[in-house]
DNA sequence: TGGTCTTTTCAAGATCTTCTGAGCGAGACT
DNA sequence: AGTCTCGCTCAGAAGATCTTGAAAAGACCA
């Protein structure tokens, strides 16, 4: 089973990021200061960091350089502060590494994430495509095609059809799909899931047969219509 | 799989050359003395060295010549201060070596490390040459062709095309961009590859089709237009 | 040193995306 | 039938981003 340590000094952050790891079936560990982490890395051996730049005790950066030293070369995931990108991070998204910038989507975290092993971990014979029935999603090209035609979507459109697909077949809430698409500290009313259901079948079941379907009062599911 | 020795005692550098370079598929070793270099030049047995002209113990040329006494014949890239005078280099790049200048860009050192192992491994089928539909990017005479017509970049415009290739159908983002194309101490912010991409517009889709896509708020893209 | 080419910043205008709120229709319940 | 709830769609405002031109700053070369 694939490994995952997550450093963040918020609790509640850790917390939130590592449950939505281990429920995609990753083994999660968390730490909550740079010289835990440090320790950490060697004693838990995870394929890949999530790592919070800020630290209490020492930047982030500094942690994957020490980690370094110890000869591992585990891939990273940052997580920094919008404002930190100017002058903090050069050269983070360097090599199989890259980051993400708070407040994030856990769809999004996920995505960069599972990016970063499929790169990494060159047997994981994951490619960076997702099918259902004739619809195709490229992840690294940011491109949908349904039926051999190309789907132009905005990127919540994508992060959202995303999120459907890696859950073809079951049924997502509307809460869900706000905990999980939109950036955890997102403050507004789940309506937007709808008008973005909306945009979707528009631009994705133009054609049948429909795959987006409501599940009154419970959610919706990408899935073939089932002939009653 | 080919072997890389990073020499340099600035850590952050060298882990983020050898970070860059691993992600390209290369095997790498670290090093952070002459001493270590030399010893390493023999153990890990690389196919190119990475060496910084100035080490804390002794010069690089020296650790270049200790290494070429043990009868090694392994290339070697360079690295030197921008006020390193012609003379202190010039003999340096003899046989197969080349030399970059501090600060680098990761685009265009990893250009010239593919270079000098094309040089010195004539086995190696790659050849200097990157095309994508009608463009051609002749990477060792620095020369870019649109539908047989020669279009004349500047080195900067030259290095963001270049990587745009490497990544055809792939989105990159600003910050991949910044990262990769400008020198690893760029403090500017993003605009500027907005510009250059201005820039490239106008000189590489100055006839259609465009090759160069926007995906607002991800990236940009080198492809061919969607037929819709 | 002066002239030329290149790089970078800045700003206006155009474009695209996101989110909210209202209107509408379907079905359930009284 | 009336009323209620729920879900779908649309229009538009607010906001973010992108493009391009112009000009300043810097590098390069004779």
């Amino acid at each position: 089973m694939i490994r995952i340590l997550v450093v963040d000094d918020e609790p509640y952050l850790a917390d939130l990021v590592a449950t939505a790891l281990r429920y995609e079936g990753f083994e999660t560990a968390i730490a909550g200061t740079g010289a835990a982490a440090v320790s950490l890395a060697e004693t838990f051996g995870p394929d890949l960091i999530v790592l919070d730049v800020m630290l209490p005790d020492v930047l982030g950066t500094e942690v994957c350089h020490r980690i370094r030293a110890t000869g591992s070369e585990v891939p990273v995931v940052f997580l920094t502060a919008l404002d930190a990108t100017e002058d903090k991070i050069g050269g983070l998204t360097v090599g199989g590494d890259d980051y993400v910038t708070k407040p994030f989507s856990l769809e999004e975290l996920i995505a960069r994430i599972r990016a970063v092993l499929r790169r990494t971990q060159r047997a994981s014979t994951e490619s960076g495509r997702v099918t259902f029935a004739d619809l195709v999603i490229e992840e690294d090209a940011y491109e949908v095609w349904r039926g051999g035609r190309r789907v132009d979507l905005t990127p919540t459109e994508f992060k959202l059809l995303r999120f459907l697909a890696a859950n073809a077949g079951k049924v997502v809430s509307k809460r869900q799909i706000l905990d999980y698409v939109w950036e955890y500290d997102f403050g507004g009313n789940d309506g937007v899931v709808q008008t973005y259901i909306s945009y979707l079948r528009r631009k994705v079941d133009a054609f049948p047969p429909p795959l987006i379907h409501t599940v009154p009062r419970v959610g919706y599911v990408l899935r073939l219509p089932r002939e009653d």
